[in-house]
DNA sequence: ATAAGAATAGAACGATCGTTCAAAAGGATG
DNA sequence: CATCCTTTTGAACGATCGTTCTATTCTTAT
């Protein structure tokens, strides 16, 4: 089927603005007025692209998800230390969660009003880059490099810590919050105890 | 001047219940219609005790850190070691943080619409655990216990991580969370690197 | 040029939001 | 028992919420 007009450019500049609202603002923060008015186009015309609120902060979820994924599978084999790899997924996550969508995520999954098939989506999401995560760490394991007794547990707090940090984006300046990530890598690989 | 009939008592109860609805809800998602339903009176009764929304978040925003604080600096001086100190506070904020407002926090912190003033209160909020930590880290350091470069940024990551984890206080069943705090300030001093 | 269909706008819906207010209820004091 | 002041209610406000619907504009095909 042919693509008329330029349709596909309006969805997603929609997409684009909401993202960046929900973000912000999180999601019951976050008013469909809110996505109209920041993105040029009717409140009506929302619901033409989108079947509802929820729906389009989820294809919006899984679209980032899904490129963040991809993306770092294709850049991960360039780094060939474990420990090369882990600074670059902190660097990796802070340019490319460009929309730090995970304290939504949050706010959608510790809310019980959530219906099931989305919260199930909800928790297929976050495992994204966890698997990303525990790859790196089971790489590191395998290569002596790393010593850890709960991969489960590491590759959850690593995760944790890295979202916590994506929550300052808005706040701080590009170059201190990578100065961050990075040091929130070092503290995780070599601690702070006197050896 | 005395109390006649006790509105104090009520006065507590909406704001625990609130306090427990910010928590899961954060804030935008917590309406004034559910503090009133949860805890049992009125709507208006609640503008009877709280100016509005946003200053009854405040009240019940201080008067927990203020506890916090305050409980804290009495049990520090029992722990000996900076390291003692650092999985004690850890433990300390998740049984203290009952309710975890760290993230509405933030939410609120983000949001360019709330007004300066309270914006100013919220800041100084975060500096109540954040003074503790650092305190906890100068000690170490000052004992030889910790090797630290930036104890700013050190106390900042520290306190980030341990937000995070607060997050998870409604999903999460009381054991499994605390492990994983002990867990965090195990990985925070010692690193996984193999030595 | 016209018909058809896709894209967009804008008004309108009922529900709920935060907030206000007048009135009722309740305990203390005389 | 009457009075006063505090506590509590419940209705009502305008604003905004998410959503629906109808009408209009624009693009393409005939």
């Amino acid at each position: 089927m042919k693509r008329h007009y330029d349709s596909d450019q309006t969805r997603k500049i929609i997409a684009e603005k909401a993202a960046q609202l929900f973000s912000q603002k999180g999601f019951a923060g976050t008013s469909i007025s809110d996505i109209s008015k920041e993105s040029g186009f009717s409140k009506g015309h929302v619901y033409y692209h989108f079947e509802n609120k929820e729906k389009l902060f989820m294809t919006i979820a899984q679209d980032t998800m899904r490129v963040w994924g991809d993306k770092w599978d294709a850049i991960s084999p360039n780094y060939e230390t474990a420990t090369a790899k882990l600074y670059a997924v902190a660097a990796f996550v802070l340019d490319n969660y460009k929309t730090p969508l995970l304290k939504v995520l949050q706010e959608l999954m510790t809310n019980p009003a959530a219906d099931p098939q989305t919260l199930k989506q909800l928790y297929d999401l976050v495992e994204t880059p966890m698997r990303a995560y525990e790859a790196v760490f089971q790489y590191g394991i395998d290569n002596g490099e790393f010593v850890i007794e709960d991969l489960q547990t590491t590759t959850f707090l690593f995760g944790n810590w890295l979202g916590a940090l994506c929550q300052h984006i808005f706040t701080m300046d590009y170059d201190t919050l990578h100065r961050m990530f990075q040091q929130s890598v070092t503290i995780f690989l070599g601690g702070i105890l006197k050896k």
